[in-house]
RNA sequence: GCCUCCGUAGCUCAGUGGAUAGAGCAUCCCCCUCCUAAGGGGAGGGUCACACGUUCGAUUCGUGUCGGGGGCGCCA
């Protein structure tokens, strides 16, 4: 027999009182949880919809309703208030749950939401220019955590870093390696302020230095030649020194600035890794400019007429589709902006055949949605397949002080640092606790005390506890299936009960607002409901049919902390 | 100026078109001869920023006001 959770038996029950009552109606079906225990284990407001309609009072209507009612998981209804039908449940119907998650083990919870329906997330894709901050880290926790929430909602999930190997950034960090391999070889050099200053630079320096010795040496002389003076022009000095790089280093450039990526993108794999973040797809933006993807794009959006060329440059007529000005996609120099390569990555995304297509991009990113929004329809793609989720920063707290943080000076902690100082497990659970729109304080000295106030630890003792209680029993796992489960009735049991037959809703719930964090609120619940009945009720009694039931309840609060846990990228550790 | 997020207990934050708005921390009490007290129980604490509108019903939806965070380059 297939198991159908009482709440869903309800609704269809109320909507085929419905179509007695009022035949034709599409009034929805709610079913809710009442805040007070007097008002039942269910509500439905079904009445007050209808009275309206059916010009009637609705404690009436609600009276022919529940005449017209017939569930076997109903225990007592009655009409409440200005015409609540309050719903009082069977023990048996909540009780149904133990052993349908005993059978159904990992997979409980799961739905069918997604319905099959392939979805891609893209999300981190930071520039692989230096270590990943602690700003990344909330963009790479919720995108992980949101991957695995859409794929427990039954979508296939792709998930992908689309890597910036393209443009002037990285130009800018093979150049800062360089310098420093030539301060190494004994060059005197003025290192420019606006190149990258991180130590991590000095080390892949001396990296090309073992291996290679001199042979990337140059005069310094000849690297500043002709250059503009920093402190006036930063911006055309650093410009002007890669200019000088690539004819000074020839074919040499490209070993330079490969070794730069590999490594920085190779360092950032690995963190991400050891932070339980993987991805399917590592997508080159080089790629897009080598088999031409860009132009392709570009071609695509002229052929409906939506460029325009002004002082040397091409314009996106973007404001015919909402946004408020027109945008550049190939400078007056001839090089793509990074605009007209994401309008081609996007493209390539859809081309791919992805049904929905996800972004998760920093907050400091939104006014960018419209125009890329705006470019997928200009080139005749629907944009509406599109979501972008924006994430807000994240701010460090240590001793109640904000951790000051700057790019610009190299000031900043790494998401590396944070995940050795607090752990994998609290980093990943405090960065999915606030909703993604939300501002995050990150307080370090909570992340990190082992004590009561530390919700991370709650949830995982939680869950230890009942290993601890399952290693100390001698039975087999198989005589739980058979337990009399009638026998759980202590109220604590039953508020148990209710929570572990929420979580279905609640991760079906995740994956259709993308907010993972409701899992992690969730989870919190269960834990609390967990800890009070293991307070209230000794397990391993005597009586060996009350000692089956409650230890199969406890088995499956077991598997649901662990199903969630897992969806968080959090470890749900046997013993504490 | 425009865009965007936020405004709920002393603090940090959940939450919902419904009936008496929640949690953790902090404050004050109480509970280990018993499967880990990293736990449990209790008390106090609120004009859900404000106004108007939609609705049988608004803390929730809409508009506006006030207050706070962030963003608005031929940068990536």
């Amino acid at each position: 027999m297939t198991y159908l959770d009482p709440k869903h038996q309800l609704t269809l029950a109320f909507a085929r009182a419905r179509d007695q009552i009022a035949p034709g109606s599409q009034a929805a079906i709610t079913i809710e949880r009442p805040r007070q225990a007097s008002h039942g284990d269910h509500a439905c407001n079904l009445a007050m919809q209808l009275a309206k309609t059916l010009k009637r009072n609705p404690r009436e209507v609600a009276a022919d309703l529940l005449a017209a009612l017939d569930s076997p998981v109903i225990a007592r209804a009655e009409i409440a208030g200005p015409g609540f039908i309050n719903l009082f449940l069977h023990p048996g119907a909540r009780q149904a749950i133990v052993p349908h998650i005993l059978t159904a083990g990992d997979s409980f919870g799961r739905s069918t939401a997604g319905a099959g329906k392939s979805i891609q997330i893209e999300f981190v894709s930071a520039n692989p220019t230096g270590p990943l901050h602690v700003g990344h880290g909330r963009g790479a926790a919720f995108g992980a955590s949101l991957a695995n929430v859409l794929d427990f909602a039954g979508y296939t999930v792709t998930r992908e870093y689309y890597v910036n190997d393209a443009g002037r950034q990285m130009d800018i960090l093979a150049l800062s390696t360089w310098l420093r391999y030539l301060e190494l070889q004994g060059e005197i050099l003025a290192f420019p302020p606006n190149a990258y200053q991180g130590d991590y630079v000095r080390d892949m320096a001396r990296g090309i230095q073992s291996a290679h010795g001199d042979r990337y040496r140059r005069p310094a002389a000849a690297v500043y030649a002709h250059a503009p003076a920093v402190e006036t022009e930063p911006d055309a000095h650093l410009d002007h020194l890669i200019a000088n790089a690539k004819t000074l280093l020839g074919a040499d450039y490209d070993f330079v600035h490969g070794y730069a990526l590999t490594e920085q993108l190779g360092d950032c794999r690995n963190d991400l890794t050891e932070f339980g973040v993987t991805f399917d797809h590592w997508y080159s933006e080089r790629t897009l400019h080598d088999a031409g993807l860009i132009d392709k794009a570009i071609t695509q959006l002229q052929k409906h007429n939506h460029i325009y060329e002004q002082n040397g440059a091409l314009w996106f007529r973007s404001t015919a589709f909402g946004d408020e000005k027109d945008r550049v996609v190939k400078r007056d120099n001839g090089i793509y902006t990074y605009f007209a390569a994401d309008i081609a990555y996007h493209l390539n995304k859809f081309e791919r055949g992805f049904d929905r297509v996800i972004d998760i991009w920093g907050a400091d990113h939104h006014g960018y949605i419209s125009r890329v929004k705006g470019a997928l329809t200009a080139a005749g793609a629907d944009a509406e397949r599109l979501t972008v989720a924006l994430v807000q920063f994240a701010v460090l707290y240590r001793e109640g002080q904000k951790v000051p943080m700057s790019t610009r000076s190299g000031q900043f902690v790494t998401l590396r640092e944070l995940r050795h100082e607090v752990g994998n497990d609290a980093c990943r659970f405090f960065y999915v606790l606030r909703k993604s729109e939300q501002h995050l304080d990150f307080d370090l000295d909570l992340a990190k005390s082992q004590s009561n106030e530390n919700p991370i630890y709650y949830i995982q003792y939680a869950h230890a506890r009942i290993c601890r209680v399952l290693a100390a029993w001698d039975g087999n796992r198989s005589d739980l299936a058979q337990a009399d489960l009638s026998l759980l009735a202590e109220p604590h049991a039953m508020a148990l009960l209710e929570r572990l037959a929420e979580f279905p809703a609640t991760c079906a719930d995740a994956a259709r607002d993308l907010a993972p964090h409701t899992v992690a609120y969730y989870l919190k619940d269960l834990a609390a409901d967990l800890h009070g009945f293991y307070t209230a009720c000794q397990f391993l009694v005597d009586d060996e049919a009350l000692k089956n039931a409650r230890l199969a309840l406890i088995t499956a609060t077991q598997q649901v902390l662990r199903s969630g846990l897992a969806m968080l990228g959090v470890s749900a550790p046997d013993s504490m």
